[in-house]
DNA sequence: TATAGTTGTTACCTGTAGGTAAGTGGTTAC
DNA sequence: GTAACCACTTACCTACAGGTAACAACTATA
């Protein structure tokens, strides 16, 4: 295998690792409401109007497992609980800048036309 | 709707047309496999080691139909085709950079440790 | 003659992502 | 007393993403 071949194996592997924790159809969306600032569960049900509560549910958990965001559960009456980006959830701005850029730009150049 | 509610919608939506073109576990690793120059099928196939010929045969089609690749058929013997990106692919440079930037880090922070 | 290398296609199967609908257990407002 | 908001959970179902394996049609090479 030359340098060139290393390189590109590289490259995938670290999609892959990526690839794994925003796959699906929902994380992105709930990652990008979270970066506009801490939210409750109902909060993001309200942004993201099609995604039901067991989805909502099982991407925050997966989330949260891979240490994107954190739960805080507050014992006021009722009960409430707000979600937010760590650290390495804050982490992901240019990527998510970069799926806006180039979803922005998709649409004007191939659904628009 | 406030203003900041409007903003975080439109990134909703951006954000999902440019899932429903990267969605899925083989369409970043092919668009990085053409990045490095015109590809071959059993080029990409010989990089990408796990994809079958029928996922990629699919996966090459929907990306040909989304306008992010070209497919280019030689008459030579045997019939070699010829797999590039488009304008339109080579605009995903920045969004697959930083897929692949926080792969790294993600492999760093999470999975490293 | 047969094996390997081109670029795929076809049929079949399975696992899981995701959808639907109802329920839970508490509180507050009307 | 009943409806509505909070944050979910559970059971059930379906569709499709993806995997496996065989085949196709042609050429070059041993």
């Amino acid at each position: 295998m030359n340098q060139k071949d290393q390189v590109c194996q590289q490259k995938l592997m670290a999609s892959r690792d990526a690839l794994e924790v925003i796959q699906g159809k929902w994380r992105i969306p709930i990652i990008i409401a979270l970066t506009h600032g801490n939210k409750r569960f109902g909060d993001i049900q309200r942004d993201i109007i099609d995604i039901s509560p067991k989805m909502l549910s099982q991407e925050l958990k997966a989330l949260e497992t891979n240490k994107i965001i954190t739960r805080t559960l507050f014992d006021s009456m009722p009960v409430t609980v707000e979600y937010a980006l760590t650290p390495l959830g804050h982490s992901m701005k240019n990527l998510l800048d970069e799926v806006l850029n180039w979803g922005i730009h998709f649409r004007n150049e191939v659904i628009g036309k």
